[in-house]
DNA sequence: GCAGAATTTGAGAGTTACTGTCATTTGACG
DNA sequence: CGTCAAATGACAGTAACTCTCAAATTCTGC
């Protein structure tokens, strides 16, 4: 099969494509609403299907397992791409934060609230927060290897892997925080608090906020 | 294979407690070595039961998942310990480090190399990888609240949760390596250098070692 | 437009990891 | 020994997948 190369962008798709991508939507759709109104455990895939107006077959043809419905995350080509933007001698912890912040920016910009209900979703059903583990790994591997690119070092060297282990995981505990507190605080200053305590080296802030300093988030 | 009963301190357990941990082995066995012979997917729970002499319905009583006959670490309660016996003001990150080091010959000591095993199967069956998330959640629950404890903050504090994700996720990314490179290097070198990395910043090392410049302190 | 190729879909059967129930067995103990 | 509680096994049932194949739908060359 040889595709017609460099006739404009992706615009021009065909009827297929565009049923697919409805397809998906309509399930994904379907599952978030029967999720949020009888739980996760309590949904089978035959009554998302029937939801969906597709066959149980077509749903699993779609998502390979049920998880992934709610878990596909098309994030990290973005990161990927912001990250290499970032200079090359740049601290990598300051790296993630510019980029962490400027997409957190655009999410609220688009009103994005799909986050929240995946979060809880994550934080709620252990099947699901067992399976984010893999995206996460995922997540961990695209980082690295930009990582690696712009310190030369191996891909697999070890003080890069548990760098970026270190960096994800703490800032999905900051995420998880967030929801935990009812998105009441401003994430931002969150992310901010959980990379300053990286910079840190894990350590307690220097000093306690004795002072009248009003710098905390207060849920 | 005999085995050898009421030696040590089983003395005091009833005949059902015996029977009951003997019961748990044996299943844990026939499946480690099931798992090793023909692979995790490929070994039904059923055969399990079999080659361990139970039925189906007891493996399940044991071991509420497939998984958890993998992954059913008693660890927490001797790191909690072991924690606890640290200097109230040492800095976290080298409380774990002394923990981790003595825990660590000890299992050397032993010849326990289930580790490596686990580790493998960790690292090579999505679906043990994914409940792995849930163990390290626990971990992650009584690593922060010993330091909680001592640091007098609430254990829902938002720094402390970064501080114990990020610790041990370095960490597990830490055996990961070890475990890929074939169990090669040294694993206490290894971590040395891992908290490094986390009580430096997440910086990569201040000046690569070329020169005969004598480093740091290397116990 | 149309025939045929390619792709997507649905239907159904099969496997496996679990769950719940209930009768039987087995160790605990006076 | 007899009784009681705990452990076990057999069985039925559910739900998440997997595989296969035929029917429906879209694409392609003419």
């Amino acid at each position: 099969m040889v595709p017609t190369l460099g006739t404009g962008r992706e615009r021009k798709l065909g009827l297929r494509e565009r049923k697919k991508i409805q397809t998906r939507q309509a399930i994904r759709h379907a599952a978030y609403r029967l999720f949020a109104e009888q739980g996760y455990d309590a949904t089978p895939v035959d009554q998302i299907a029937e939801a969906a107006e597709v066959s149980p077959s077509t749903v699993f043809r779609y998502f390979p397992t049920k998880e992934d419905i709610v878990l596909t995350d098309e994030y990290d080509p973005v990161i990927e791409e912001a990250l290499r933007a970032r200079p090359v001698d740049e601290h990598p912890v300051e790296s993630i934060r510019q980029v962490l912040i400027a997409s957190l920016r655009d999410l609220v910009l688009h009103q994005d609230d799909s986050i929240v209900l995946r979060t809880r979703l994550i934080r709620d059903v252990p099947a699901i927060r067992g399976r984010m583990a893999e995206t996460q790994a995922e997540s961990n591997r695209v980082i690295r290897s930009v990582l690696a690119e712009r310190t030369g070092k191996p891909a697999d060297d070890l003080e890069l892997r548990v760098i970026t282990s270190a960096l994800l995981a703490a800032l999905h505990e900051t995420v998880m925080y967030w929801v935990d507190t009812g998105q009441a605080g401003d994430l931002e200053a969150l992310l901010d608090t959980t990379l300053d305590v990286l910079a840190r080296g894990l350590t307690l802030p220097p000093r306690p906020p004795t002072d009248d300093t009003p710098a905390g988030p207060r849920p």
